[in-house]
DNA sequence: CCATAACCATTAGCTAAGCTAACGAATTCC
DNA sequence: GGAATTCGTTAGCTTAGCTAATGGTTATGG
């Protein structure tokens, strides 16, 4: 077992942890995709769902900024959640033209679902691990969400749990 | 300066670390998408011309299988790659069913601009991350990596330098 | 106080990526 | 040699992203 924070080893490139991660990213959402779709909803949706379920109400172009999307995008996401009945939309009243997107109480049980399932899926893997592997990813966490979030990072509460 | 492996510390559930790293794969591939746009190559296209680059021949099944993509969607991202000029594809000689996929140099070369692009984007919040948690996210790599490849993790060479 | 500017969301129209189903060509097997 | 299998492609659908343009609301300023 390889002593891994020992002073004199050499740390990769950048550009090689650049890459990698870049490559991971993409075949780790292919492999979620799978389960994500036993909760009828697709990636992007899940993601948004879980900024109104832990964030609160929140307005469209808030939320198209919480998730790095254009207005148009976030538009379209959201009419799919609305025909789900997953979230419910109101015009606020004091600036009519912004509109308050709130979970319903089937959005925040179907994303409790989706998490459970995903979870499912990851413990087989989490548990062949070994302690070791899965600190250091535990401990990676706080630094792979940074590199995920634009250099300034909006005031958005993501809330995840 | 927090002792990060001190045997203590509580690690975080499962499902956490699960949810967390698909919406962190969500939102940093958003952000790569930007750089990747100035290849003029898309994600699935810089992954797949990755693999033909660092694999060498490769038939279109065991390049769909490596990107954990159906065949026809294999099938047009190497039509696009072959439309730039990035790869070539000829007819296996003794099984003419098959066809074989190269990179050309102008994939190999766009190859590396692309890496470059990418890198000189993450330079920057790679070094404001400071030295612990740039050893901490290096450390994580070979777990994530491991998360990201489908159990039985296909022969194919992914040759990431 | 009304006109113009700015802002928010949506609509329209495009491209890319993913899938399944069906098919043509080539190989393998009996 | 004919049936079954395998490999890649074509056709047709859905979702997700974008820009440009539009409509409705609020803010500004002369």
């Amino acid at each position: 077992m390889p002593r891994p924070d020992r002073p004199g080893d050499c740390l990769p490139a950048p550009a090689e942890v650049a890459t990698r991660l870049h490559s991971a990213a993409i075949h780790l959402l292919r492999r979620l995709r799978v389960e994500d779709a036993a909760t009828g909803l697709t990636g992007p949706q899940a993601s948004a769902l879980s900024v109104v379920v832990f964030g609160g109400p929140v307005t469209l172009g808030d939320l198209a900024r919480a998730e790095q999307v254009r207005p148009p995008t976030m538009s379209r996401l959201v009419a799919g959640l609305v025909r789900s009945g997953l979230v419910a939309t109101r015009q606020d009243p004091v600036d009519r033209r912004v509109i308050r997107i709130r979970a319903t109480a089937k959005g925040r049980s179907l994303l409790q679902a989706g998490r459970g399932r995903r979870v499912k899926r990851l413990a087989k893997d989490l548990e062949q691990l070994g302690d070791g592997a899965f600190r250091a990813l535990a401990e990676a966490m706080p630094t792979i969400e940074r590199l995920s979030r634009p250099s300034d990072a909006p005031p958005v509460r993501k809330g995840h749990e």
